[in-house]
RNA sequence: GCCCGGGUGGCGUAAUGGCAGGCGCGGGGGACUUAAAAUCCCCUGGGGGCAACCCCAUGCGGGUUCGAGUCCCGCCCCGGGCACCA
């Protein structure tokens, strides 16, 4: 026996070697003009916190680059690059906490970040690299907002935000908490209404739920948009006014309408002052003054009902009844008409609202069971309706809208939950929206050539209470002459959204070497749409639905060849620590560093990929990193013992195993099931060992297979099994199924399906009973019995069903 | 309330309608060692039995099937998203 020593694995020595090789040599750079089979996968970039990577960030970065690694060894020029979204309130946020300007903070980030990427061994293209807050960047974000506006998809209109006086700032909605800001607990938010930029999103709606069914995504995420984007069937129905004016409501139940006993006007709605009649002025203005004062959030928390009687009457178009007008925040001004019609008897918020202030309630839905009021179901039989009496409720709303119609008081409509998309950030640390104001000639889009509007660089970018930019406050960069008449205007001090900043990052990726244009247009063609897209499920609806859109109306404006940016995009899960979420005041945050030091990368990047389905996430736990680390010791010795063994035959067994574990790695891996993976490549090297079958024949492909996971340590034994080159460019293992293939099975013998038995036969043998009745055991659980039935499934087992 | 996931050993997870528990962690025992660590070997769902074997067990209750962790119906619990959306 051979009794020598294998050299110790030493990862931290191996992963800086092969990192040094893979920049010295820049394998990671495919040719972006030649390459004939490329394939282009994108993870969602990082936000450069101050605390660096999070293990959140590694756990979805590393699953879509053991896929992109995959593809590579399959054969195919992968592109996988990485940048930072750096704008944004959070980083604003923070410089003001620490008293710096973001403008010098973030680029240290940036460096930290990439030095931590880098040693998680990512197969990233870094002379692709892309950071948000380069003018060569946001140029181009400032250009498709030009882009936008001219092809009339932006629009100005005014929008109520939350203010804090204390921070002298716009909030967003998660700032806000129970009403008070989240820096200053004793801040009441205020809400102010300012004239802010919209992209018109929702004339896409239909569209962009439509496309959904043919997208290759995770379902989880398509159902999240679905959800978001939120459309409803119904109708607009007319209910007219003595004065003559007219109030458009929208229902999901226009069957219900004979049962609709009184309206409700939203707070905001346009008509409120028209409807008010005098001695009830006072009244409404005191209830619309309170609903204005309270901020977005506070606004949306459901609580009692309230509201105040208008002092005016519509009248039902379908019973021709009068019914009261009433305003009440319960129905908002931003979904629908911002007017309802209140059928109490068959809605649970009516319902509440009619018994608190004495409004009829008036049954027109009967339901099987006689239910009390209110019934909610489409499961009933209209009552009280007039012709309408006995037909069912789904059946009644296309007889009852075209009725309406007919009437001139109603048409089918359909409604969805999505809003237009508000870009305007009242804040320094963005892209300046690139607007001229001119009193003579309004908002002018600044000329393309004149792009970027570059954010300058203030020291005195802390917000006031005036609740303008600070920008305003530089008056060389505020004030310039009007592209247009060259009169003396002012240039628009809001920024952009980050979500504009990351609607398109994916596209600028590949033409970075390019300053003249945002992408190129051979390089686009060749690269995009993205062919696989990994991340997390908490931009499924933001980022994900603001990048299709932009991509689309680009596509619409002729500037891209396709409407829908990513081929596929699967969702990873969640990362908990030892069953509980991680936070920091939770004091249980996984630093990826302090792991990476201890254990290597390839070992957190096995373990992480291993502690549960990717797609659904798992548990991370301390203790598990080191069977991660075991395993890649036995890998290491078992290459160690092949290199210095005759190359041989490897035993039947391994062999048999061999094409079994190529044919599920290789499936697994496809399919993102990448702990069953690793559970498969654990077991095929157990086998191996059980059967001293560590030969070259045998070590080779699973130095292969397991590349994509554990790259550093797949290159060193590359090498160490004495070939030339990287691992990366080696040929993915095929699985020959006939060798795979096992000669004898183990039949399963059941009675009345219980196992009783087992038998080893020859594969495919055709008369299993009279071999089965041979065991004894089974013998005894058939003794006395008849048997009358014998399932056999071929290969696998008998079933002999008795008496 | 609505929409997605999920509930299997002490723990994380695995199982095309066909042997529930593969992989890993943890635990127990043994070998090696002056000793420990590392490594290697064996055991490890519960109960009964000297044993052959038998019974119970995949959140709960029903059902379909020769056969159900897997399919169907009705619940319960946990995680996530949306939420006064008419």
């Amino acid at each position: 026996m051979d009794e020598r020593k294998p050299p110790l694995y030493d990862p931290q020595a191996v992963e800086a070697r092969w990192q040094a090789h893979w920049a010295a040599k820049r394998t990671n750079e495919p040719d972006l003009d030649g390459a004939e089979r490329p394939f282009y996968t994108l993870m969602m970039y990082p936000y450069p916190s101050a605390e660096g990577l999070h293990v959140g960030n590694v756990y979805a970065f590393t699953g879509a680059d053991v896929y992109g690694r995959f593809r590579r060894l399959r054969g195919e020029s992968v592109f996988e690059p990485m940048g930072f979204d750096a704008f944004g309130i959070h980083s604003e946020n923070y410089a003001l906490s620490v008293n710096r300007n973001p403008a010098e903070l973030i680029p240290e980030n940036i460096n930290r970040f990439r030095t931590q990427l880098k040693r998680m061994g990512l197969m990233l293209d870094w002379s692709h690299e892309l950071s948000t807050t380069d003018p060569d960047y946001y140029r181009w974000t400032q250009w498709i907002f030009v882009k936008l506006l001219k092809a009339g998809l932006a629009y100005r209109k005014k929008a109520a935000v939350n203010w804090c006086p204390e921070c002298k700032t716009v909030l967003a909605n998660e700032q806000v908490i129970d009403g008070y800001c989240e820096r200053h607990l004793q801040t009441r938010v205020e809400l102010r209404f300012l004239e802010q930029w919209f992209f018109r999103i929702t004339d896409s709606a239909e569209r962009l739920l439509a496309n959904l069914d043919s997208l290759d995504w995770s379902e989880s995420t398509k159902a999240l948009q679905r959800n978001w984007i939120g459309r409803s069937e119904g109708a607009e129905i007319v209910f007219g006014t003595p004065m003559g004016t007219e109030i458009r409501v929208f229902t999901t139940r226009p069957d219900t309408v004979f049962g609709a006993t009184y309206l409700v006007l939203s707070p905001e709605h346009p008509l409120v002052d028209a409807v008010t009649a005098a001695e009830e002025r006072a009244k409404v203005n005191a209830y619309r003054r309170a609903a204005a004062g309270q901020d977005i959030v506070s606004r949306r928390i459901a609580k009692d009902k309230t509201g105040v009687f208008t002092g005016s009457y519509a009248r039902n178009p379908a019973t021709r009844e009068t019914v009261p007008i009433w305003v009440a925040d319960y129905v908002l001004m931003e979904y629908g008409t911002g007017a309802i019609m209140a059928v109490p008897a068959h809605d649970e918020r009516d319902f509440e609202f009619a018994t608190k202030f004495g409004l009829p309630v008036r049954q027109v839905v009967r339901d099987e069971a006689n239910s009390p009021l209110p019934i909610i179901t489409w499961d009933g039989v209209l009552t009280a309706s007039e012709r309408f009496d006995g037909q069912p409720c789904r059946e009644a709303v296309p007889a009852i809208t075209a009725w309406l119609e007919e009437e001139g008081a109603g048409a089918a409509r359909v409604q969805y939950r999505l809003h237009d998309w508000c870009i305007s950030r009242q804040r320094f640390w963005g892209p300046p929206i690139p607007v001229i104001y001119c009193r003579a000639c309004g908002p002018v889009p600044v000329p393309e050539d004149d792009l970027p509007v570059e954010l300058p660089l203030i020291e005195d970018f802390r917000p006031d209470d005036t609740g303008v930019s600070p920008l305003a406050r530089h008056e060389e960069w505020y004030f310039v002459p009007c592209p247009s008449c060259g009169a003396k205007a002012r240039r628009e001090t809001d920024v952009s959204d980050t979500f504009l900043d990351s609607a398109w990052y994916f596209l600028r990726y590949p033409s970075t070497d390019f300053d003249d244009r945002p992408w190129d247009s051979a390089r686009t063609r060749r690269w995009l749409p993205v062919d696989m897209y990994i991340g997390g499920n908490e931009h499924a609806v933001l980022h994900l639905l603001y990048s299709r859109w932009v991509t689309m109306a680009l596509h619409d404006l002729g500037h891209l060849p396709f409407a829908e940016p990513y081929r596929r995009f699967r969702a990873h899960g969640l990362i908990v620590k030892a069953g509980a979420k991680m936070s920091k005041s939770r004091g249980n945050v996984v630093i990826p560093d302090e792991y990476v030091a201890k254990w290597g990368a390839d070992a957190f990047r096995i373990y992480l990929m291993f502690l549960g389905p990717y797609q659904e996430g798992g548990d991370f736990r301390d203790e598990g990193i080191a069977g991660a680390r075991r395993f890649l010791d036995k890998v290491w010795a078992a290459v160690d013992e092949a290199a210095h063994r005759e190359a041989e035959e490897p035993p039947k067994p391994v062999l048999k195993k061999l094409h079994q574990t190529i044919a599920k790695v290789t499936e697994d891996i496809e399919e993102l099931h990448y702990n069953t993976a690793i559970a498969a490549a654990m077991e095929y090297l157990n086998t191996v060992r059980e059967h001293g079958g560590a030969v070259q024949a045998a070590v080779d492909p699973l130095i292969i297979m397991i590349a994509p996971l554990a790259p550093h340590i797949a290159e060193e034994c590359w090498a160490t099994l004495g070939h030339e080159g990287s691992v990366f460019d080696a040929r993915w293992p095929e699985a020959d199924r006939a060798l795979a293939i096992e000669d004898t099975v183990e039949l399963v013998v059941q009675v009345n399906g219980r196992v009783r038995g087992r038998l080893h036969v020859s594969r495919g043998i055709a008369e299993p009973e009279a071999v089965t009745l041979a065991r004894e055991n089974v013998q005894r659980h058939v003794e006395g019995r008849t048997v009358r039935r014998t399932i056999y499934v071929p290969d696998r087992l008998v079933n002999l069903v008795v008496e």
